[in-house]
DNA sequence: CTGAAAGCGCTAACAA
DNA sequence: TTGTTAGCGCTTTCAG
């Protein structure tokens, strides 16, 4: 059933009808009528019809590079809800990391189909640049801070700093290191930097052997951790760059009578829901993730409202939370 | 850029153009002057004015519960995948367990807007049912069996039930249990009952005492484990009807001094990919989840292309893994 | 294989 | 406030 059938079915007219579902004027009467039309029929208005026209899909895309990572899922699930209360609806691109969907995706949503774009971001190219610069519609980058683009991003470098730094503060002496990516500005290349500059700033110096880059895994975590417990010296702290590397190293040194915290302290960045059953329970740093959806949901619908040029960058702090795995006397 | 713009463009006429993107007949000569014109302006055609004509979204509806579960995120992730193999992308509604959000977007997909709807659902109302019974798109179940319906769901019995047997077998004889929600037919009801059968089948008795029902959470099961515990018997083995309950549950355990497996053995569903990591490794049930999200969408797929009423329920099986948490001498 | 033309279902401008 | 009508950008007959 179309909107002239409807509403002759109701007895008004169509732009009556149409006026009913888009907040125009209307007496009561009308408004009666068509509200008895549709509780006998179910009619329903097409999307589709009303997009070509009005140009507005109510529909917002998600590019994000893994589902089922905690982190990315608490960011998507609270910019659902924020996006969702104001009517949007999502259009959800997994990438699995894989550089070229997230190329189409974004080529894809340049144009029409979406009336806004939230990215999450690993690791951003020049090409992504160059699209992104191109893009018609609102767009946020989440997790990421790109110069030029709305975004929203946690102090990735800060919480590496003082997560390291406590270890240190303890006694450490030996500090190692299982980063992620260093393309990833944020999850790779800051929380590297601010390891380094802990370790720099406690005078000490920097063991290249020291220094392992995994993939965000268990398994990697495991393997790298191998890897460093290799050479002749021993580090006797470890700093990784998610909890899934740190859990993953955990594993290695559990089978390997590697003792934690006596031996090696070890903590991470993401305060994983797991972290705390843990076979030590592992000090990680809390990033606000459902803020950061939040506000990235919030950054878009106020793109999506006016017409403003101005671009901000909001940078989210940190909770640095103690438990097991660093907790050993200075 | 519209159609006929981009046709005087380029030199050829629209339907030309409308051909080209439609795998129609089409001379190579006319092939070469559009793809020569895309390069230079970046046409793209307008989504929904095609889908006013052609009634084609190229939209897949997935309603699902809770986005931040590493269940629910394999399944979509699979679910993804296929789809968009076949140029579906995946329009995601998160109810957050909102039974009412699960209506409206039955509602909302029953008519246009999408192609076909996935539903992954916990519990199934006689509401859900009269939408379900009502959907003019292609509809698969997920997770759950409905007859009647297309379904992909797991042997949650027979895991329930082997999982339990596997700690009866060693010695077992004071069984507990912590379930979800019984409105769940899947992980709550099918689960208990395979844990009831498995005892029974022991030549034990069930100890209403012994039996909990907890949330989808850590802090649920560690609550339940508490409870659990306050009475003067104590059972010797416990199965929890998911992994978080389970970690949960094993942190009251370490908290109170209570070994595992040696006092407690204790099992789950989910072989979450923590679960080798816990303090005692988890033995658990590893379920199909990748599995269930291709199969569901092929299923789609299927439905889809023709138009076949042969509801079909495909019921994966599983495996049990065993670890610590269960690894006691008989 | 091609192009003209008639809609798809709706919104929005306009006149009443 | 209301109804009429001209499109929105595309697909799909239909006649060539």
């Amino acid at each position: 059933m179309n909107i002239s059938e409807f509403a002759k079915e109701a007895g008004v007219s169509v732009s009556a009808v149409s006026r009913y579902f888009n907040d125009g004027y209307l007496s009561d009467d009308k408004r009666a009528l068509i509200e008895a039309a549709i509780e006998r029929t179910g009619y329903v208005p097409s999307y589709s019809a009303r997009t070509v026209r009005s140009k507005v899909t109510k529909l917002v895309g998600v590019i994000l590079p893994k589902l089922s990572s905690e982190s990315i899922a608490r960011i998507t699930e609270d910019i659902g809800e924020v996006l969702g209360e104001e009517g949007f609806e999502l259009l959800l691109v997994n990438t699995s990391n894989d550089y070229n969907r997230e190329i189409s995706s974004l080529e894809l949503f340049r144009q029409n189909r979406v009336d806004g774009v939230i990215l999450l971001a690993g690791v951003i190219t020049d090409l992504h640049r160059s699209l992104l610069a191109k893009m018609r519609v609102p767009t946020i980058i989440v997790g990421q801070k790109l110069k030029g683009f709305n975004c929203v991003c946690h102090n990735d470098l800060g919480a590496a700093y003082n997560m390291t730094k406590l270890m240190l503060d303890k006694g450490a002496k030996r500090p190692a290191f299982i980063g992620a990516n260093p393309e990833d500005m944020a999850a790779g290349k800051d929380r590297r930097i601010g390891f380094e500059k802990a370790v720099l700033d406690a005078g000490l110096t920097l063991d290249p052997k020291f220094c392992e880059i995994a993939r965000f895994s268990m398994d990697s975590g495991y393997e790298k951790a191998k890897h460093l417990f290799s050479g002749r010296e021993k580090p006797d702290c470890l700093f990784c760059a998610t909890d899934n590397i740190a859990a993953g190293a955990m594993l290695y040194c559990r089978e390997n009578g590697i003792r934690i915290p006596e031996d090696l302290m070890i903590s991470a960045v993401g305060d994983s829901r797991f972290d705390k059953v843990l076979y030590v329970s592992l000090s990680s740093v809390h990033l606000h993730y459902k803020t950061a959806g939040r506000e990235g949901a919030n950054m878009l619908l106020a793109e999506m409202k006016k017409t403003s040029e101005v671009h901000r960058i909001v940078q989210l702090e940190y909770d640095i939370i103690e438990r097991e795995s660093t907790n050993r006397i200075g």
